[in-house]
DNA sequence: GAGTAGTCTTACTCACGAGTAGGTAATGGA
DNA sequence: TCCATTACCTACTCGTGAGTAAGACTACTC
């Protein structure tokens, strides 16, 4: 059974270069680590095996090791650091000063941008992270919480000012919707990996339409728009 | 766990060996069954040691392998049960003479009831059965396939009728948002989880108002109510 | 050039767990 | 009563893959 997307085969096809030798701690670590979110998005947690990150990233065994630590510190750190990444992208996109519904469209189409220019990364966030050995919970729940907690703001703001008290209230209740919008752009991402012919703009429109209008306003043909 | 077993089996009550009861083929193979849901669950699908299952089933390993074949095989055969009755539950719920946004809750509420009262199978269906290897993909992608077709069917539906071409377009256009809320459940139950002090008609109803009011009227108070 | 700190490797060990060999014992029909 | 069948077991094998021992090579400083 040949794979096409094989990870040791996948990007840079050299053959010439006789392996980079001795550089600096810094550069391996993220040699590593690229090639650890590659070969976990690819096979899963338990299926990725050490040997065959190392040779991905083109070093030995006991130097992943000597740098990150176990498999489990391993995959902890990929975790952290791809997640830091997509926040930051969300989070970025989002201007303070804009009305709710345009940043929610902006945060909406940044994280479909991520999703499809970062596809091993999103795997290893969305697919690999939730199977939940009682190991990396800890890790797993403080992103997403992460996650959670910006969308959760950016929903609270979408229904205008108060006082301190009304503001905390208002977040919490939103909660629930921001785990449901949470869930709808992963699902819809998943979908969109089949039906790749759409683009990071149209999906964003149509969670966008789905969330603010609803299908009670879509099917009477009141369409949500940008700007 | 204490071991209740048949009176009518136990006649002698001097009996030294309790354990050899010699059920029927179809009885062990339920057992093996729920047995592994519950490690399935718990464990995930390569934490899961098939000793474990064979401990909790109360039959020997060697039977396993006899009546239900592989691990990879006693994984399908669980995916597909539970499967089975997990969309059983909400196309029961879902009379086809209702109003669409009617029918739309009525799915909803059992897809939270069922999430609910069936922690271990959710979770095998959701959390462990996104571990993606190559193998269970073809179940695991069958298994979503149905359940987003019977959500497309159900949004589909909302839009009225039509000449049939119309219809079938309608229903492809409808997919990319029925993945949406399908993902939005998925997610309001892990977060239920977290929060269990809600119920599943408080969780369904806000699901509901997500999807058919949307934001945009939420924010104006305007809300949807059951019939 | 000697010492030292950091990079890097080959070639192992060893636990774990899927799957099996090879049997015993109960049941039901002839 | 004998035989076939089916239920059921204990006690193994054996591949795989995480993690390591033990040292080699290189590039600094002093």
């Amino acid at each position: 059974m040949q794979d096409a997307r094989d990870p040791r085969t996948e990007s840079p096809p050299n053959r010439s270069k006789p392996r980079s030798r001795r550089l600096p701690r810094e550069v391996r670590e993220r040699q590593i680590l690229d090639a650890a979110v590659r070969v976990f998005a690819h096979h899963g947690y338990h299926e990725a095996a050490m040997d065959e990150i190392s040779e991905v990233a083109e070093i030995s065994k006991p130097m992943i090791y000597a740098y990150l630590g176990s498999k489990e510190e391993l995959f902890v750190a990929c975790i952290r650091r791809e997640a830091n990444r997509l926040i930051e992208s969300i989070s970025g996109a989002v201007e303070a000063d804009l009305p709710p519904d345009e940043q929610l469209w902006r945060g909406l189409r940044a994280f479909f941008e991520y999703a499809q220019q970062n596809r091993a990364s999103w795997t290893v966030l969305h697919r690999q992270a939730s199977t939940q050995g009682p190991h990396f919970a800890a890790e797993l729940s403080a992103w997403r919480r992460r996650a959670l907690d910006l969308v959760t703001g950016l929903l609270a703001r979408a229904e205008g000012s108060g006082t301190e008290e009304e503001r905390s209230t208002r977040h919490e209740r939103m909660r629930p919707f921001a785990a449901a919008l949470v869930g709808a752009g992963e699902s819809m991402v998943d979908w969109w990996i089949d039906h790749p012919e759409h683009t990071a703009d149209a999906l964003s429109m149509r969670l966008m339409n789905l969330v603010w209008m609803g299908f009670g306003d879509m099917v009477q043909g009141r369409r949500w728009k940008p700007d």
